[in-house]
DNA sequence: CGACATATATGAACCGGTAAATCCAAGGGG
DNA sequence: CCCCTTGGATTTACCGGTTCATATATGTCG
């Protein structure tokens, strides 16, 4: 099958090239006449461009680019890509722009990867995740000029805008849940401590803890299973046993959570547990999560629109992601009687 | 910053154009002096060809095409996907071959989106995923003339080569294990029955439990937990309760075990459970479920390689690929002693 | 009625590669 | 000494669009 080009328009409309694509393109120089009848041959002709040849031109392809950089080990159970990616095509392919996806498990090669796509003209701009302190590819994606959105922050960006949700807030807001609940000792599971959002949450749970007066411990892992089974299993061993966890992903929590019972502590009567990302997971476990939830498809929408924008050169602003909220179900309760009796003596000492 | 093109290298050498494009691409026509000097200044400027000028020549670009048709919802745990596509990356990337992907919800939408893609130059070739019965995409790409590998099959796939893994043969394993565990009446939670392989898999289930003269009936869902909680307990409650279910997925295999312990069923005690795809998932539910195992990063890449091929005129045949095998833990058990009793009764006086 | 603006269309250059055709000089054979 | 081959390079056309400079007609106005 040959695909129909503008000459082939312009033969059958007995016209030239360039009064086709003045009359396919919308501008003037065509009577609406001629571009009605050019039209219509291009219809028949179910023509579409040539997208090599156009972005050969203007020199930038409409495809963006998002490289994954996270072991292939936890990236299968870990909903957040996939949500993300769904949102950033729904806005993506109603624009009729291509994503070009690379999966790495180095940071320096997807490095190497943006200087490659820059050079052979394969993207047009870039989505930026998992934005670590002091981010090497920053300064890369500037000193190239390769139009980037960085999904994460804030800070730590550069000139690149970025879209993110405010994670300290929502990790403020499980503090005060748990503390409401009468949890003094609250232990958390965080992600890869090279990762901003990871420290926005930890010092988001330091001010809070202090602010609240309870005892506040974080320990890293890397979102697996498995990290999140030994983190916990740790915590629960360790001398003073928090009475609450709060995990930085689902996978983790639900890990944890299995352990702990395992162990033979009982969630949630000796044990609270609240999960980061509210997907499909946290409703497979037992007890049912009680999770953050954030919209990440939105973020991902958002991110789209954004390097859109950028790629045609307006500017584009930092954005906050609607909030996030934390949706309570049964893996959180009360503390139990025996401590809450004691930190209530010592609260009431206190008064 | 601007990209060096071979014109500025052919300034900075001397050369005419041609001859560039001749030293870099290691063709006659240089002598090996002249083509060292052009390599030399080649790498000094950083040079990389212009993807789309290459593609534009040659009417096809470096680029693969994805299309991911599964709701939102349910794509976020399934780990299939995530392995599958770092198999294919993992392939592409070595051959600096690109990946495009696209997500929808609709069939049809599909087909417009390899029409599309096609038109615009926008893909070499097609990954075809979630095979179906009579499906409506084949005919189309042969149409087409686009080179697309189908991930699944046998059969079905008209003349567009398959990649499949031996779903019947795993199935049949599964049975046989089942029953030699004591087990009479078996059930399966299957996914959608317009797939493709989940036909298979029950043509397999029936004629294995035909074989070994044991009762066994297949339910459809839909991928999801809450369709396989739903499915499960419809199969406890109902007249003929099996001792053991296998699920066509992980997901509705720890929803499915999770909905059977709430009520009341000891898994696996009075249930066993086997799980299709082994992902961590099946590692995160208590117990540990029994799964079959499949190496779909290897097929992804198989499938990446053998589409290489096809985009380069190359014949290419079906493959199946490594058997899966099936990884025992700790959700199935012999059936229990009344059971088996009674059954072995029945068995006796038939003998 | 001639000068001039306007609308409509054409032709050619360009984007950055690839490849076929052509050119040129050196070397070999008759 | 001339013809022919051959290696090494150049020229040129081409892929399929976009756009700019340039032609023609048409109409307007002084």
């Amino acid at each position: 099958m040959k695909r129909p080009t503008i000459d082939d328009i312009a033969r059958r409309a007995g016209v030239s090239k360039g009064a086709v694509s003045f009359a396919l393109n919308g501008r003037p120089g065509v009577s609406s006449e001629t571009r009605r009848r050019i039209q219509a041959i291009a219809a028949e002709l179910g023509w579409q461009p040539n997208s090599l040849a156009r972005a050969l031109f203007d020199g930038r392809p409409d495809v963006l680019g998002l490289v994954v950089d996270r072991p292939a080990r936890t990236l299968g159970l870990e909903p957040f890509f996939m949500q993300l990616i769904s949102g950033i095509e729904a806005t993506l392919s109603a624009a009729s722009v291509g994503l070009l996806l690379q999966m790495t498990e180095d940071h320096e090669a997807e490095i190497s990867i943006y200087r490659k796509w820059w050079a052979q003209h394969r993207v047009a701009g870039v989505f930026v995740v998992d934005l670590r302190v002091a981010d090497a590819r920053i300064a890369v994606l500037e000193e190239l000029r390769l139009p980037a959105v960085v999904i994460g922050g804030p800070g730590g960006t550069g000139r690149l805008p970025a879209v993110w949700i405010d994670d300290g807030g929502a990790l403020a807001a499980v503090i005060e849940h748990l503390a409401g609940l009468g949890h003094r000792r609250i232990a958390r599971v965080a992600g890869p401590e090279e990762l901003m959002h990871t420290g926005v949450r930890t010092a988001a749970m330091r001010a809070t803890a202090a602010r609240l007066g309870v005892e506040s411990v974080t320990v890293y892992a890397d979102y697996s299973g498995e990290s999140g089974e030994r983190a916990t299993l740790d915590l629960l061993r360790g001398p003073d046993r928090p009475t609450a966890i709060v995990y930085d992903n689902d996978v983790m929590a639900v890990a944890g959570t299995a352990a702990a019972r395992e162990a033979g502590i009982s969630v949630p009567g000796e044990l609270s547990v609240v999960a980061w990302d509210d997907s499909a997971l946290c409703l497979l476990a037992r007890p049912h999560l009680t999770a953050v939830s954030r919209d990440i498809a939105a973020c991902g929408a958002h991110a789209a629109r954004a390097l859109l924008d950028l790629v045609q050169g307006r500017e584009v602003a930092d954005a906050r992601q609607a909030n996030p909220r934390m949706v309570g179900r049964g893996s959180t309760a009360p503390v139990r009687e025996p401590v809450q009796l004691m930190v209530g003596n010592i609260e009431t000492k206190r008064v």
